[in-house]
DNA sequence: TGCGCCCATCGCAATCCAACGATAGCGCCG
DNA sequence: CGGCGCTATCGTTGGATTGCGATGGGCGCA
């Protein structure tokens, strides 16, 4: 049964307001970032992947993806340090998922150039 | 008189529509690509600077940032060539100006992750 | 308990990026 | 016509990225 996934992973966004501010020094940090994270369109193709699935997905990347194991894990590493994307362990695999807050945060910051 | 500078660069912005698509191979590759030139605060000061002074900016910019005269002229290479600026030449100065439509499709590709 | 799967990490090589100083081209002003 | 100010470009250096195979740890299943 797949319910006790979505009960450790994947929580249900909360759609709290961010307060940060959308310009000055650490907003062009901030923005920087992110979309350095986003630089590279395996990194895209990923987002948009785990984005479609809605549920989490882990090592189905590797197949949709002409990359090594090893080089899809690296740009997970990058996206989850850049807090876009959140991956929590669940048993033999692992459960990759988008950050809606980043998400967010990053469309505003975009939208508000 | 500046009238002459608004006459042959920062042309009124054309609000034509993109039609090109949101997602898929290409929208990904374009979004990584405009993502990369973001991808460094120098470059978002940058791009934040153009569009505050709404008029167009030369060497302005080097006494904003504490980064050498090549340096900045490198980033806004870097800049130009991912289409989100634009720079004409005008007397012994060069113009500067955000490229609007390029922010639109930027925007777009953004908001439609 | 031991095997097998899934994934992260290490180590390495190739490439690319960022930053700088120095140099050269190009208008303008005197 | 000769200098002067403004930019772009070149060449270089150090550091970061990207990609891969190989290795190792952790968890479930037999």
């Amino acid at each position: 049964m797949a319910s006790l996934l979505e009960s450790t992973c994947c929580p249900t966004s909360d759609a709290s307001l961010d307060l940060r501010p959308i310009e000055g020094g650490a907003a062009d940090d901030e923005l920087a970032a992110l979309a350095k994270a986003l630089g590279h369109p395996a990194r895209v193709q990923i987002l948009r992947l785990l984005i479609r699935k809605t549920a989490c997905v882990c090592g189905e990347i590797v197949n949709e993806l002409p990359l090594a194991q090893s080089t899809v894990s690296q740009h997970l590493k990058v996206m989850k340090e850049a807090g876009l994307i959140r991956g929590e362990i669940d048993g033999p695999r692992i459960c990759y998922c988008v950050e809606p807050r980043t998400l967010r945060r990053l469309r505003a910051l975009v939208g508000g150039l």
